[in-house]
DNA sequence: ACCTGAACACCGTTCAAGT
DNA sequence: ACCTGAACACCGTTCAAGT
């Protein structure tokens, strides 16, 4: 019977778990002066530049070689595939977050900075909500990243028993929203509409259809699944982070009595 | 200087802005006794029916037409691209939402609901979110879904200007949290693993490598971002919720009192 | 140790042709 | 109106070979 981790490692459940095959003859950082050739950082940083560039969907091994000046096939030799090469672009991404320090400020504007700096690189790079979404996102810059939520939830006085699920509240918001806005953002550059326009032609598609929604019951008004502005696009988010702050430090309170879950009604 | 609508279409930022090609010459229900021959009904249950057994990764339109006993190109006599079935067969799977009516139960309950069958497709089909991530996800049953969340926050006495803020914070929850549970287990599946074994793997990999997320802090206790067994996960997934739920009464009652947003810390 | 070139088994999609 | 078959321009990756 193969253990575990020869299992996980056999089938790539990800490189952060297994370990990098051909990481252990060259490390992520290159030695100093060995300033011509390829080395894996050049590598992650030629990859991101032409994520930004040209989206997930143009990214090829060919694409990022000749980017490199190189033959396809040389890349595989610092790295064994595709995926791998990926799952090193998506922790990198997270490296640029601006994590709160051990110290500054309350627990509250440390998950806001959290969130929205989430935010921001899910929209600045569109490409890292889709990687997010493929692999399992448990890199070193990832990590620090729900590390510096759960020292502040901490701080906030959530019981350690509560600590995951405040955790599996803020990330998988400020991930959605932000990953949404990022592929629309995306979708409309690449139609060459702006997003404003995008929304009206939402708007006005429900005026024309009106059984567009049926069953169970027609929308009026619509429904804003798509932002009709960047102003009403972060009305909305911050509305949303109060509520996720005002919900954390409610449930620290309630079960802090050990009261059972109930809301009144209206 | 071409229409929004034109542009929009053009683009195909997404077939429900812009209408399908090739919709108009035949609907997305069959006619009653075309019962042999394709039609768009048997190519989207079949698209969906191949997604749930073998994934995304393998879904080609020449194995598609394999499943229908056609030819390849077959398929495109329906359907103008891949990504436009692909959409089809999202919002298909946002059909099978069991949404709360429009008069059953008070709006906690409603969007408990919501959220738990939200969360429920996205486990089931891991493909739905990772496709809900590529597209605009504004098809008529994702479109009913969000109805259905409007009206139980209307009825929880939310204000109309916050409508869009409330929906900005229940979706982006359910979406992150399902699309991450569904992920992993089709991760898991692929290897071969069990999620608890995956999860032992991650602490461990963490236990022997405490520098695996420095900078900025060294993490202990491990953050949880991988479940430890499905009743943790459904803990996680109840406390967010209910935080959600906090966090939208909390916030209705501030905007009532027009008082700025402001937690006391610790 | 590092990189190349040819080849394999695929893709989505176009197009002319069939019935 | 509906479906086919050949072809085009790609993919990720393997493998033997170069230096």
């Amino acid at each position: 019977m193969a253990s575990v981790r020869s299992k996980v490692r056999g089938a790539r459940v990800s490189i952060w778990l297994t370990g990098r095959a051909k990481g252990r003859r060259r490390g992520y950082a290159p030695a100093v002066g060995e300033a011509d050739g390829l080395d894996l950082g050049k590598i992650v940083e030629a990859t991101v530049r032409l994520l930004d560039a040209e989206g997930l969907g143009r990214l090829s091994m060919r694409r990022l070689a000749a980017e490199l000046g190189v033959t396809a096939m040389s890349v595989y030799w610092y790295v064994d595939t595709k995926d791998e090469l990926l799952e090193l672009a998506l922790d990198h991404a997270y490296a640029e977050l601006d994590l709160p320090g051990e110290d500054g400020g309350d627990w509250v504007a440390q998950l806001r900075q959290l969130a929205h700096e989430h935010r921001r690189i899910l929209v600045a790079h569109p490409w890292v909500s889709r990687l997010a979404g493929e692999y399992l996102n448990v890199g070193p810059h990832a990590m620090a990243c729900v590390a510096a939520a759960q020292r502040a939830m901490r701080r906030a006085g959530l019981p350690e028993e509560a600590l995951t699920g405040g955790l599996s509240l803020l990330f998988p918001f400020s991930y959605g929203f932000g990953g949404a806005g990022g592929r629309l953002a995306e979708l409309c550059r690449a139609a060459g509409v702006t997003e404003d326009e995008c929304y009206g032609e939402f708007v006005r598609t429900l005026r024309e259809h009106p059984e567009y929604v049926q069953p169970p019951a027609a929308v009026d008004p619509v429904p804003a699944v798509l932002p009709a502005g960047h102003e009403q696009r972060d009305r909305d988010f911050n509305f949303a982070l109060e509520c996720v702050l005002a919900g954390l430090a409610a449930m620290r309170d309630r079960v802090a009595e050990q009261v059972r879950p109930t809301i009144t009604p209206a």
